[in-house]
RNA sequence: GCGCGGUUAGCUCAGUGGUAGAGCACUACCUUGACACGGUAGGGGUCAGAGGUUCGAAACCUCUACCGCGCACCA
């Protein structure tokens, strides 16, 4: 057995450990066993991504269910991956390139964009998974997959090529969203909406038929006015009626447009009339499409002005064009006004750029078994962490439109679809979708984009394994993620494992792709501001590690992190987290200095203090067991720190050095036993969370043989035979020790000067606990006699156990003020439980044990007002 | 507008019907034979507000205020 350092090194032990399990195949899941499976699928992060402190509370937690599953006994299977975050990545590696070589990916061409995507990859990718195993996550690498894998790639192709046979894939000329500067197609849920001020401008169209009249349209853009093609009004606004179908004046270019009435103008915003912009927004294009207006797009792809017939516009930056287009009406006369005004805009979800509704041709999916997905929830085969979240999912389902699909970005999976290249324009194209291309390249053009990467990631929870692990583990477990991708990937996850069916048989609870869902919480910072990198504000997991260790870093951050809310990060809990590694090292470390520890302690003559440590573990085994149940990782932590630190060292431990340094071997041995049991079973309770430092323990200590990992979890204690009414006296011993300290630090004895103490109880057993009293007392004389006689002032307390005085010379006024003052609380206590114990409801009503508690309490409170009056009239 | 959270000690958060809790921070004492990343003791809260249910509410119900999030609208 290895002595163990008088400080604990997270930075040797952490690594050796890790190295260790690795070298030894800890985590490799064996598909072939007899064990029941348990198995979590990795969100896959981003290739190009670095840890957060997202990442480690959320691989944190993976690691914390997979280890806990290992030592009941599981074969565990948590797979590794990565995503390969087209836009992301393709954006990154052309500023990468952009900067160091001066080239776009249009100069280079598709074929040597993607090889350079491939070397950049291979360079700087991935750097998260090595991130991750500092951790210390449990991951079995051997089955590390991306969605880029050539199987992988083929799966994606074949669920494209299957939904477009049975239709649920099409492609058609739709408004989108358009991210200018991405210059791709989104889907509705990469947009998020934030608000914008700006302004509004009341612009005049002139009335055809009444030269010199104007209409006024509020607008928030007025550089669209070039593709109006319409003005429209609600049918029921009286102001109006007349005008409906009249042509007035577009401003600019200057032409003829129609005025429409339509049930989707809102009469009480601006003057109740509506530019009508077809191209340009998605409820005007729905305008448009009812009267059949033309549809003018005045846009690039990148988000400027294309209208030569305005050439002081055409050319502009939409935001550029805007306040110039407001300045030329103005100059016109034909502004009537503008107001400062704000709206909400959709920004890119990546590019962070506002989002322009667009009219393109573009695939769209529309989604397979939405009833059937929101069925399995409801009907708890699946089951959501906390529960609140089944209602968001319920309402994006019941909302839910066709998924765009398309990206017009080159790095990802490329649409398995040509077309013929003989095509006539203005006919339907001829439209080839297949795994391989079609037998006559020649006479056909592969489709340039690339599917959206969530169309990847949604067969993410089985694409991952082969066939034999698919049978032994899917569906998965748990699946624990951030609620921000609710609907990117656990919805989309969901349906694509009740539409493709990739479980053993074709029942639904074979085929959904977990069976719980833990969302974890968002971590901000000390403001509440979310962790940004522009921000500043969110530090490097890895410099927390160094500073603290991974366990400390995990234990700290698990033990704050409440389910299903925000976090508020504060670097001091980490901290919290490695000065209780720091505990546990040095309670273990006195264990050790009193000789080599026994595997298997035999548990005999337990001390009364051993009688109420081991209840205590039993308690805290099952508030353990129920915290996981109901996935309450803080409640776990909680538990642990408390236990092992109030219980164990700070109670158990000062009463058991009475036996460890006392002559009586037996006695000793007993203590040292009870110890032993109790550290091989914290430290097994606490290894999913704090992995490196439990194992390194469980072997210096030689706790039981081969890793931690596969130990069994401890099992309560059978306390047959031993006396629990002995936890009373116990609570007593420790409410008379408090008692004690607090009338020496009052009658300020110093820390470091022992006192003289004497005790007037009548219990009988107190006798044996004399020296362990002393002890924790720091006294240096305890004198229990239930008539010991004291001078008057002498400081006194009562406790359960009867009457404790500090035998030292003191203020007599003080103490005078003392009594009065406990005295008078005392009394406060005594009132509260009399009125209810008057009150006839009160003793009819409430449950026996509640009452039968409020008349012990007035007894004590009786007896301890009668002893302190006593002690006040002597003074 | 609809929906979901939240509001408890200076800070971060537990506490779901029976006399308000933890850690940090703060104050005092203490380097005593595992640990100063420590020990002991202490101060500090009309549990956001109002009403209701109840013998009894921080907890359950209703309303209000404020904070956060999602969806819809967003001319």
């Amino acid at each position: 057995m290895a002595e163990l350092s008088k400080t604990y090194d997270p930075k040797t032990v952490e690594p050796k450990w890790y190295q260790r399990w690795i070298d030894d195949h800890n985590f490799e899941a064996d598909a072939n066993s007899k064990k029941k499976p348990f198995s979590i699928v990795m969100p896959p992060p981003n290739i190009t991504g670095v840890l957060t402190l997202g990442h480690v509370l959320n691989n944190s937690i993976q690691d914390i269910l997979a280890r806990r599953a290992r030592m009941v006994g599981f074969e565990v299977l948590w797979l590794p991956g990565m995503d390969h975050a087209g836009i992301g990545t393709q954006t990154a590696v052309e500023k990468w390139l952009r900067k160091n070589e001066g080239v776009t990916r249009h100069d280079l061409g598709r074929e040597t964009f993607l090889q350079r995507v491939l070397e950049w990859q291979d360079k700087h990718g991935g750097i998260i998974i090595q991130q991750l195993k500092r951790l210390g996550c449990s991951c079995d690498w051997t089955r590390q997959r991306y969605t880029m894998d050539e199987d992988y790639a083929r799966a994606v192709a074949e669920v494209f090529v299957d939904l477009y046979e049975k239709g649920l894939i099409y492609r058609g000329r739709r408004m989108i969203n358009w991210d200018p500067a991405a210059q791709t197609a989104l889907s509705d849920e990469e947009v998020i909406s934030k608000p914008q001020s700006g302004n509004l401008y009341y612009v005049r169209y002139e009335i055809v038929d009444e030269p010199g009249n104007f209409l006024e349209v509020a607008t928030t853009r007025p550089e669209t006015i070039m593709a109006d093609t319409g003005v429209a009004v609600h049918p029921k606004d009286k102001r109006y009626t007349k005008l409906v179908g009249k042509d007035v004046w577009r401003p600019m270019p200057r032409e003829k447009i129609p005025v429409v009435a339509d049930d989707a103008i809102d009469p009480e915003f601006g003057t109740g009339i509506l530019k009508v912009t077809p191209a340009h927004d998605k409820l005007d294009f729905e305008i448009g499409q009812r009267h059949k207006m033309a549809v003018i797009d005045v846009l690039t792809p990148d988000g400027k002005i294309n209208c030569p017939a305005v050439p002081e516009l055409d050319g502009l930056d939409r935001f550029d064009a805007r306040s110039r287009a407001a300045e030329l009406l103005d100059a016109r006369g034909l502004l009537a006004k503008a107001e400062p005004y704000q709206n909400n805009v959709g920004f890119s979800d990546r590019s962070d750029v506002p989002v322009e509704p667009r009219l393109s041709e573009q695939w769209f999916l529309k989604y397979p078994k939405t009833k059937e997905a929101l069925v399995v929830v409801k009907k708890h085969l699946i089951r959501f962490f906390p529960r609140h979240w089944e209602k968001v999912y319920e309402q994006w389902i019941k909302n839910i439109q066709d998924w765009c699909i398309s990206r017009q970005v080159w790095w990802g999976h490329r649409i398995p679809a040509w077309y013929a290249k003989s095509q006539i324009p203005k006919t339907k194209p001829q439209i080839y979708v297949g795994l391989k291309p079609p037998k006559d390249p020649e006479n056909w053009i592969q489709d340039n984009d690339t599917l959206d990467t969530w169309f990847s990631s949604w067969l993410w929870a089985y694409e991952t394994m082969d066939l034999k692990t698919r049978k032994k583990f899917y569906p998965t477990s748990t699946l624990v993620t951030g609620p921000d991708i609710i609907f990117f990937w656990v919805a989309r996850m969901i349906f694509a494992g009740l539409e493709f069916k990739p479980g053993k048989t074709t029942k639904t609870e074979d085929n959904i792709p977990f069976h719980d869902v833990f969302f974890t919480s968002i971590i901000r910072d000390k403001q509440g501001r979310k962790m940004s990198k522009s921000l500043g504000n969110s530090p490097d997991p890895l410099d927390l590690i160094d500073k603290y260790g991974a366990d400390g870093l995990r234990f700290g951050l698990m033990r704050i992190a409440p389910s299903g809310q925000d976090i508020r990060f504060d670097e001091k809990q980490i901290e919290e987290g490695r000065n209780f590694a720091t505990k546990l090292w040095n309670v273990a470390r006195f264990r050790q200095m009193h000789g080599p520890s026994e595997a298997a302690p035999k548990l005999e003559k337990l001390s009364i203090y051993a009688i109420e440590l081991l209840a205590r573990l039993n308690e805290t085994i099952d508030a353990v067991e129920k915290g996981y149940r109901e996935y309450e990782f803080n409640t776990i932590g909680q538990r642990l720190y408390d236990f092992i630190w109030n219980d164990y060292c700070d109670w158990f431990v000062e009463t058991a050095k009475t036996e460890i340094f006392s002559a009586d071997e037996s006695s000793k041995k007993s203590a040292l036993a009870v110890m032993d049991y109790v550290l091989s079973a914290i430290v097994r309770l606490l290894h999913p969370f704090m992995p490196h430092i439990t194992e390194e323990l469980w072997s210096l200590l030689g706790l039981g043989d081969g890793s931690i990992q596969f130990a069994p979890l401890p099992k309560k204690i059978a306390l047959k035979g031993v006396d629990l009414t002995k936890r009373n006296l116990v609570a007593a011993i420790y409410e008379t020790v408090q008692a004690g300290r607090n009338l020496r630090a009052l009658a300020r004895v110093p820390s470091n000067q022992k006192a003289k103490f004497a005790l007037r109880s009548k219990e009988e057993e107190l006798s044996a606990e004399q020296g362990t009293i002393a002890r924790l007392l720091s006294a240096s004389e305890l004198v229990i006699n239930p008539s010991f006689q004291a001078g008057a002032g002498t400081p006194i307390a009562t406790t359960a156990l009867g009457e404790i005085l500090l035998i030292v010379d003191v203020d007599l006024s003080a103490e005078r003020d003392r009594l009065d003052k406990e005295i008078a609380k005392v009394e406060a206590d005594l009132r509260i439980v009399e009125s209810k114990l008057n009150n006839k409801s009160f003793v009819d009503r409430a449950p026996r044990d509640v009452v039968e508690l409020n008349r012990q309490r007035q007894e004590t409170y009786t007896e301890q007002l009668r002893l302190l009056k006593q002690a006040r009239e002597k003074l």
